[in-house]
DNA sequence: GCCTGATGATTAGCCTCCTAATCACATAAG
DNA sequence: CTTATGTGATTAGGAGGCTAATCATCAGGC
């Protein structure tokens, strides 16, 4: 499911062209932003691909890969706040995303005996062994994806990659923690 | 309404870590695809914040970019399927789309003369003006975001990421067009 | 003229995201 | 103790993706 809808994308033929009607449209910049989304929907294709072959969601195997994190730490349990926050979405969205793993028997909701409002979050065994089974081919076409590049590419892509997405968080925080004031 | 759901990037030391349980992770693989996706889902938010904030989605703003770039070539009519097709979403969203579109009087469905099963979507004279009211801050926040950049660093994000883009396309094409055999 | 199959648009039903409201419980103030 | 406030989880309802199934129309073969 991802979300860029342009599959073409325009030219700098095109972007030039139409840079004369909008002043303030800068044909490198725009060449540069939509070759990110493009490419991060792409990158994110090969490997939901695979998630949906195997019936998973970006959503369940973030969930999915924050418990076995903490499953390989020893720390056998998480709430759903606290899976919420890592995977950046809402509670009312990890509800259902541990409905739906929990229908599928991938995880268990636990009550917590220190606090009566809270619920621990578990995999299964089915769960630790879906998990080994599809980690190999995710990295596989991880690896495959970025094949094309050296080393040095890689690592100029990643400082470029950087720049763009510090400057993100600085021109539009995240979420501007809403005060009461 | 992006999709990335990782908030925090594991950090190359927790990379460098899990290698050692899964022989297939390559470190700096894994670095490029997670900045990739991260990257590409903070230049998303910064644009999709300020259609947010004027009742677009990604989806409007592409079907209203779609439909204004054929007003501007004279073209005034479009199909749902072309639009579909261009957007790069089934028919099935499209007709979606351009229900809340058509509920807030952006488009207008008209039959086609020539063939009763096509419908032609307009822009109406209020999209027209909406376009040309939140165009100038869309341009102004894309400017924004790739402003750290230099001329030849753009140059060579874009052919890095070019790069992969490229090598996605070959990994798992688009839609595996399902030939009736 | 009349089937048959292709094509445009829609509908129905599912999933995952969201916000806002609700409910149960915990905790601090009085 | 009681009340107010805060916090964890859920529910309700909306939007936008998807697939599969329907319906109307078109175009070709006989």
């Amino acid at each position: 499911m991802p979300h860029l809808l342009l599959k073409d994308l325009p030219r700098y033929e095109c972007l030039l062209e139409a840079a004369k009607q909008f002043p303030n449209l800068d044909p490198s910049a725009c060449e540069v932003f939509l070759n990110l989304l493009r490419t991060g929907d792409e990158a994110f294709r090969v490997t939901d691909e695979h998630f949906q072959a195997n019936g998973l969601s970006q959503g369940r195997f973030t969930v999915l890969m924050l418990l076995f994190d903490k499953a390989c730490g020893q720390s056998h349990s998480c709430t759903p706040a606290e899976l919420a926050d890592r995977a950046g979405v809402t509670r009312a969205t990890m509800t259902g995303l541990i409905d739906t793993l929990e229908r599928d028997a991938m995880v268990l909701r636990k009550p917590s005996a220190s606090d009566r409002r809270m619920l621990s979050v578990e995999l299964t065994p089915r769960a630790m062994a879906f998990i080994a089974e599809i980690l190999p081919e995710h990295f596989r076409r991880i690896n495959d994806l970025v094949a094309p590049l050296s080393e040095s590419e890689r690592r100029t892509l990643v400082r470029l990659l950087g720049k763009v997405a510090s400057r993100a968080v600085e021109v539009s925080p995240p979420q501007a923690a809403a005060v009461h004031a």
